[in-house]
DNA sequence: ACAATTATTTCAAACGTTTGAAATGAGTTT
DNA sequence: AAACTCATTTCAAACGTTTGAAATAATTGT
C-alpha cells in the first residue's frame, strides 16, 4: 500500500490545477485565498494524506521548533519528572523536544550537542555532567545565536549563563530547622559527591540553619559520598563511628544514598536506629514501601524547574529578554512530612 | 559574540574563492577532490565552526536519521531502560532519537505520531497507550514507507506488524514454577489491566504451570488490578479473605502492585504473612531497601527488548527485511532470585 | 463601455545541501 | 601544434516549502 509519488504541495497543486503558492496560501489559511479555493485544497489535502515536510519548513524559516534538553540520564526520577514539565509546556507553544543522555560521559555529551546544534534547535536546556569543565560545546550554540539555559546541575563558578535551579540552600535549611525544631542537637549531613556543585549550597542550608538556631557545628557530624554503595557505607560508618556519641537525626543529599544509609545502619543492628529521624532530598515514590521511612523529604519540584527552564528559553528564543541579561531563577523546594 | 552571517558552505565558499560545490565535496571527502583543497577547506570549516543544517540535508537526502520513539511514559523504569538499548544501538549507527510521552493517552499519541510524521523520521517504535483501539495514527507510517516496530505494548490481535515482546508467558511460566518446586499449592495471581494485552500471556504462564505441575488451579486465587492503590488492595482482600484458606505464594504483574499489596498485608497484620512468597514483574533496584522484599523477581530484560526493536528497525529501514514479512521476536525473562 | 478598484492567483527567488554532467586546465603523446 | 588524457573544479538542477511582488480576473462606478 506504499505510495510512490510523496504527496508534496506540488503535487497537490498539479492534482488541483493550481499553483504551488495557493496550495500553501490556502493551507496556512491565507486571508487572500478564495474560501471555496481554501475548501477544494483542504479537501484534498486531507484526502491524500498530505504531511508537510518538516526540514523543508524549517530550511526556509531558519528555525526548526525544536528544542533539546541535554541531561545525565532518564533513570533518575529528577529527569524525568523535570522532562514532564518540559514537555507540557514546550508542546503548548508549538515547540517539539528531542531528549538527549550524556551517561555523565563527557565525550557523549559533545557528541549530543553537536547533533543538537546541527538539528538547529532553537534553544538547549542542559544540566551537564559530572564531568564537564569545559564549555565549548556548549558556548557553540550562545556563538550561533542560540540560547541555553543550564537547570540544576551548572557551572557554578560561571555567572555569565541563564541558570535555573532548585533553591536547594533553602530546601536543606528546612529540612534541618524542620529537625532542630524537633528537639535534635546533633544532626548528621551525608553530602554527594563535591563535584556536584549543589553538595555545597546544601551544606551551607544545613550550616545556617545550625547557626540561626544557636545549634553547635561539629565536623565530625558532615561526610561526603558519591553514588556508591561501599562509598555510603564508609561515609555512614565515619558518622556513626563512636557508640556513646553517635548523631540522632540525618540529613542525606539524595534518598537512594539515604536508604543505603539506613539499610546499613539496620544490618550492623545500630543501638538506637529507632531513635534516628532522617531527611533526604527526593520524595520518592518507594518511600511509602519502607518499614522505617525517613520523618519527611525535601521535594525539589522538578516539574517545576523544568517549566521554569523551558519559559525562560522561549523568552530568550523570542527576544523577550536578552540573551547577554543572564537569568538566574530558583525554584523552593518544599519539606514534605510523612505520616507515621 | 553572536555571528550575523551563518556560516555555509557558500559562505565558506566564498571566503575561500571556490565554488560551493568543491566545498561540499572537499568536506565529504570526495576522491576527486585536491587533497591540498581538501585540507584548506577543512580547516576553514574547522576555523569558522561550520556546522551542516541538517534540514538542508534531510530534504536533499530524504531521509532524517532520526528514529522516533512512542511510548506511554518515562517514570516507568522498564520504558527508560527500554531507550537506553534503543539510542546506544541508533547512536552506533548513525541515528538520533525522538522520544515522545502519550502519558496513556490516545490525543497526545496521536499528537506525537504527527509531530515524528512530520519530522519525517526514517522508522518509529511504538509502546502503545492503554487506550489505542485505532491504528490510523500509526497505519499512515506504513502507507508512506516509514517501518513501524510495535514494542511491548501491541495491538495483539494485529498480526500485521511487526512487534519485539518481552516473553511474559514464560517469564510468568517460571515464576510459578520457581514458587512450586518450593513446595507452594495455593499459588495466587494478581493479574494487571485486562486491556493490556500481556496480562493474558502471563495468566498462560501461570496456568500453563500450574498444568504441567499437576497443581490444580482455582478461580479463587486469581485477581485483577490496574495500577490504582485502592484497586490493588480490594483485590488482594478478595484474594486472602479467607484466613483459613489463604494462598501461601503470589504472582504479581508487577512491583509497585506486589509492593502495595505486601503493604497492605501488613498494615493487616494478616497472621501468615512471614510465609507468603512472592514475586512480581520488574525487578526495581528499590527491592534491596525493602524490608519483607519479594522472593524473586522476573527480569523483563528492557535493554534487550529496546535493542531487539531497533536492530529490527534498522534492518526494515535498510530493507534488509521486506516491510511486507512481519516478524515476531520474544526476549526471554530471567528469574531473579534475591538473596535473603 | 472603460477606467478604477478590489479580490485572487501566480511568479520567482530563497533557504543550504548534494551530485551527475559539463567545463577547465595541465600534462602527454603523436 | 593539434589531439588526447587525466585530475580537478564548476554548473545547474533538485529537494519542499514560504512569501513579497507582479499578474490576472472579477467587480464596481461612471
Amino acid at each position: 500500500m506504499t505510495n510512490n509519488t510523496p504527496v508534496t504541495l506540488k503535487f497537490l497543486a498539479e492534482k488541483l490545477k493550481m499553483s504551488v503558492s495557493t496550495v500553501s496560501k490556502a493551507l496556512n489559511n491565507y486571508p487572500t485565498i478564495n474560501e471555496y479555493t481554501k475548501k477544494r485544497v483542504q479537501e484534498m489535502a486531507r484526502e491524500l494524506h498530505f504531511t508537510p515536510n518538516k526540514s523543508a519548513i524549517n530550511l526556509k524559516e531558519k528555525k526548526s521548533r525544536i528544542i533539546g534538553i541535554i541531561l545525565p540520564n532518564l533513570l533518575d526520577h529528577f529527569f524525568t519528572r523535570s522532562i514532564y514539565g518540559v514537555e507540557q509546556f514546550a508542546t503548548q507553544n508549538g515547540y517539539n523536544v528531542i531528549i538527549s543522555q550524556s551517561h555523565d560521559d563527557l565525550e557523549k555529551e559533545i557528541q549530543s550537542a553537536n547533533m543538537l546544534l546541527r538539528s538547529r534547535v532553537d534553544g538547549l536546556i542542559v544540566a551537564i555532567s559530572k564531568h564537564t569543565q569545559d564549555f565549548a560545546h556548549l558556548d557553540q550554540f550562545e556563538n550561533m545565536g542560540i540560547p541555553v539555559v543550564y537547570y540544576t546541575r551548572n557551572p557554578s563558578f560561571n555567572l555569565s549563563c541563564h541558570k535555573v535551579l532548585g533553591n536547594t540552600f533553602q530546601g536543606c535549611y528546612k529540612a534541618t530547622q524542620f529537625l532542630i525544631n524537633r528537639g535534635h542537637k546533633k544532626i548528621a549531613y551525608l553530602g554527594g559527591p563535591k563535584m556536584i556543585n549543589f553538595t555545597h549550597d546544601r551544606f551551607n542550608g544545613y550550616i545556617n540553619a545550625l547557626k540561626d538556631n544557636g545549634v553547635p557545628f561539629s565536623a565530625d557530624l558532615v561526610a561526603y559520598t558519591d553514588f556508591d554503595k561501599e562509598n555510603t557505607i564508609s561515609a555512614i560508618q565515619n558518622l556513626f563511628d563512636n557508640p556513646q556519641n553517635t548523631p540522632t537525626a540525618l540529613v542525606a543529599f539524595k534518598e537512594p544514598i539515604l536508604f543505603d544509609a539506613i539499610k546499613y545502619l539496620r544490618s550492623i543492628n545500630h543501638p538506637n536506629l529507632d531513635q534516628i529521624e532522617c531527611i533526604g532530598f527526593g520524595n520518592t515514590s518507594f518511600i511509602s514501601y519502607l518499614d522505617s521511612p525517613p520523618i519527611a523529604s525535601v521535594e525539589e519540584n522538578p516539574e517545576s524547574v523544568g517549566e521554569n527552564a523551558i519559559k525562560l528559553l522561549l523568552q530568550l528564543i523570542n527576544r523577550e529578554i536578552d540573551m547577554e541579561n543572564y537569568q538566574k531563577v530558583m525554584v523552593d523546594c518544599k519539606l514534605i512530612v510523612h505520616e507515621a
